[in-house]
DNA sequence: CGACTTCCATACGCTGCCGTACGGTTTTTC
DNA sequence: GAAAAACCGTACGGCAGCGTATGGAAGTCG
């Protein structure tokens, strides 16, 4: 997030300019990402850039370094280990609708959209790939047979990517405050009841 | 999808126009509606673009429009009337998956991408509510009350919109083939058991 | 067949972005 | 505190796409 605006106050390192453009992505996509629109942002010039940097590509590679080392400290240990595969899937899930509500949205969204770039592919890959193994971990241990893990993880996913888009895009269609608390309740419900190895 | 390609027989009417730039949209984004590549690929040039348009954004809302148009007429009437809210909705997600793992994804995945354009984000927000009010209506009539109802559509939808996601950026995190059967059916399952009425 | 409309091709200028060249300024190092 | 290194500003050339202008070709109608 990296407050943007900063008054310039010393020189740029290759990662202000790799969050920079992660910030670009999250909300313009990988288009977004244009070395003159975002050095006028950094309040410098392209002569800064092509020090840092080979070329635009070299941005983008790095921004999605970036953006893969953030996601990987960051979210899933922000669960921990504490309570119930269940209250671990509800903190999980009040966490990602709640930061969905709120700014424009996780940058995976917009990297999805142009998942042409091959690198931009590959990293979205491995993301999708760890995201989802946790998943099937949560649920294996909350009891279900490994396919019913795996397809219960898949059906968690694909709601979570399908709620970030929503909220993105048509954020009347969901529910807010109170109801939005009922509503993870009741996909809670929808994902943990039955399935289980021995009821 | 309005074979791209035919040999330019005769002249050219907007209508083609406006359904190359859907499918240029489809594989692309937005970004994708350029006039003088769209010319290129119809075998023709600006010449003709700017005699039956005034410019890029009319013929962004055209497409957008005609979209509209399809998706309307179309979707929703192929599941038909005939069975049980349960059987409606098993068809209609055999359906959209296989679509789904067939071409490069449904329109509208590449339209939520840029719901900045107002344009877009309100043509989006027209279709997504259609769809929304209209799997609202199969939980209803399957027992669900109201509350409990819209929850379970908003959950089928996103992750409708998730799974059309991952089908088109991540194909390799889906269940194929008998899998994707079974998947279904855990979905289904997970969706239509518990939460009605009178139980 | 000729006038008239409809449709398309070509040529042009404009803007936004990429990447390079190179001179200048700041910081580090000795 | 001066030379060396690290960093940045500015000016340039190039390309892609938008939109305009204008002359024709292809259909239509008397």
């Amino acid at each position: 997030m990296a407050d943007r605006k900063r008054p310039r106050t010393s020189r740029l390192s290759a990662r202000d300019w790799a969050d920079a453009a992660l910030d670009a992505i999250r909300d313009g996509g990988l288009a977004a990402v244009a070395v003159e629109p975002l050095a006028a942002r950094l309040g410098t010039t392209k002569g800064s850039f092509y020090w840092h940097f080979s070329g635009r590509d070299a941005l983008v590679t790095a921004a999605l370094e970036r953006w893969e080392e953030r996601e990987t400290e960051a979210v899933i240990l922000e669960i921990g280990e504490a309570g119930t595969p269940g209250e671990r899937l509800r903190r999980l899930f009040r966490i990602t609708t709640a930061a969905a509500a709120r700014e424009s949205g996780p940058i995976e969204l917009a990297l999805l959209a142009d998942a042409g770039h091959p690198a931009v592919a590959a990293a979205v890959r491995r993301v999708t790939g760890r995201r989802i193994a946790y998943l099937v971990d949560l649920f294996a241990e909350h009891g279900c047979p490994p396919a019913e893990a795996r397809q219960r993880a898949l059906l968690a996913y694909t709601g979570y990517l399908g709620h970030a888009q929503l909220a993105r895009s048509v954020p009347g269609a969901l529910p807010r405050d109170e109801e939005a608390a009922d509503y993870v309740e009741s996909v809670l419900r929808a994902l943990l009841s039955g399935g289980r190895r021995e009821p």
